[in-house]
DNA sequence: TATGAATGAGCTTTCATTCAT
DNA sequence: TATGAATGAAAGCTCATTCAT
């Protein structure tokens, strides 16, 4: 499910940049990054302790070098291939359908790459080199999509008239508990209902829990 | 708001005990753990690098007996106070008061206690034993607490009929990622607001975001 | 005859930070700056390596901290005890007496600590931030020293009319040259008639080598 | 005036490697040669790092090649060109235009190669390998020739009856003397006086400083 | 011949832990 | 009990040297 996958940008990174960043993305993500060794990732990436030097002025400079590959990982497909889909195709579908997939797009994206979001997010809270980029750059960008999706349905009048910034916030962390809950607590989750429980997240997010709502 | 007060305890626990512990949650909340440095918690406790090993063998010590504080902070009151309070004060009021009130009970309670909160959770994420007490003992008795909850307004008719778990899950998803995103990113929240937040939050759960639902 | 002895000024210098001082003019003299090992000054003054950083932040800090014990040595006593005796009690002496006996204490405050000046020299041609203060602070004064005593031979008319400064410069290249060449040719020199040789460069310093001068 | 031009005997030297050499000069003299980084020296020579090794086994190797270069810079214009100067054309000049020459001829071998001469100079301090031949070699040449000269002038009368050693090395020290003092305190000499300064050296060392010798 | 990516021994420096006081 | 100087194992990082191309 995992697979560290970074190499789609392979463009011209060395192969042992790559390998490089695919240990210290798995290692970083069990250890936490001060408690990760460079010598352990010169290890799990099969690669001479020196060498990771070679491609990285230091330990702190391999974390800051995630950011391009999350951000590639998300921007690039989420807002252009999800954007489409839920934007223009979307408004013909039944509302509860196109959020659902939409969830479920990020959800596979971030259940793919966990080790890359774990790291980044958590190490963000300690690293403000780490936040900055990410308020500034990620963040705005998957807001602006969603509030998208949320003021179109709002205008077509689908939404109660709530800020539609909290009925995105309300969403995101609808997802977010999600992710967080299911990672910590698998035992609590099973696994090949994943499609499910998302659609009754979505369920309740537009129906509520209560009786009678529709 | 967060002022890392864990002396309600301090049957016999000596006062420079204590304030390792304090500082210690202070450094740690802001450096993670293995970021942390033993000196610096002793020169915020006042206190001599040596005393910490006087009362702790180690520095992983010092982290696991966070574990005793975060649990007499969230079991005791949680369990008592506002257990009663939702179960039997409860049943005449409307059901989106009640869970307004324990929604705002806990997130005042992980608000107050913020640094010790997020260094336990995260921190459990690279600590076996920090998860597993956390999964046996801190776990099961909140979730015993919701499940009742629920359970009780799903024999009541108050609510659709969801699997007890999932609606418990669901409850605590929302509050985990409105805790998760007002801190990693406060500038998106009204601090003043807090309580309109959750009220919307509940109102939500509770009717759904769609239009027409009642 | 080297003895290393910094400890003059131990006012309240802590011991080790003494042994490791006097270790690290050692080991620097012999091997170079960049070519010692902090692990062989620890070894040499008998100390952890660690113990090293607790008196000086990095290595360097070794090599800047030189410049105090270098500056107490040579500043304070010549300063004080030779530039009376020169200047004061000199003017009734001969001439070549004096200048004889301020070369022989210069020369043996020099050989006395050899490793300490060769080390802070030859590194201050590779440290700026060791030159500096050479030339701002030690060279100075010394200048300042050697140019009174020889101003004060010219008025007299004991000295031909050169430059003050060129006279100064010549009695310094030639006390220079004598302790470089002995230093690096010991083989050539004898070392029990060294105050000969003073007395003879003097004399030639005086008088020169022409026959028939005098 | 120094160009460390070094091609004059490139007899079938390679071209590379004798990039290498002057640009190993370069960086040891700026550096000192345990501070110098072979990828630097590779750079300055416009070199991969590898092909230094091609050339030189070791970076030590580099180093000690620079004996022979210093040797043929000082031995062979020194000994043929200057000794007959000196010792046949110069026996019917007066004896300071003679010496004065001689130095001036030393002085501005030396300075046009001050990179050179410097970097063995201070690295024979630390490395037998270098001292030993310098012993052997270069100084019981140089000594050699001015042993005789200044015999010569001893026989024909011309000096004091000084020990003839004692003669060579102090017209050695105060050579060595100005060169080291004008380039550690450039600051202090006139940079266009130096045939003056070095006529004023002659002057002092054959005349004596004292009013009225001569 | 020349390259430069890769190496890994060894460097300086850090820091949790000990222990004499 | 409390201290903080001292420790030394282990960390991140450097750099002379190798070797496949």
């Amino acid at each position: 499910m995992t697979d560290n996958n970074i190499r789609e940008f392979d463009d011209e990174i060395p192969e042992k940049k790559l390998k490089i960043l695919e240990a210290a993305i798995k290692v970083f993500s069990e250890k936490g990054f001060e408690g990760s060794r460079t010598s352990e990732i010169a290890k799990e990436a099969n690669v001479a302790e020196g060498t990771i030097f070679k491609y990285f002025k230091t330990k702190k400079d391999i974390l800051l070098s995630l950011l391009l590959p999350l951000t590639l990982k998300f921007i690039k497909p989420f807002a252009m291939k999800s954007a489409e889909k839920i934007l223009n195709k979307g408004k013909d579908e039944p509302v509860d359908e196109v959020l659902k997939n939409l969830l479920l797009d990020i959800l596979h994206l971030v259940k793919k790459n966990m080790p890359l979001v774990k790291t980044v997010v958590i190490e963000s809270l300690y690293h403000e080199e780490l936040l900055v980029p990410i308020k500034e750059k990620l963040a705005p960008q998957v807001l602006e999509l969603l509030d998208g999706y949320v003021n179109y349905h709002k205008e077509k009048g689908d939404f109660k008239d709530y800020d539609t910034r909290f009925i995105t916030r309300t969403i995101m962390s609808m997802l977010l508990g999600y992710v967080v809950l299911s990672s910590a607590f698998p035992e609590f989750f099973s696994l090949d209902e994943e499609e499910k429980e998302i659609e009754n997240i979505v369920n309740v997010l537009i129906n509520g829990i209560k009786n009678g709502g529709v």
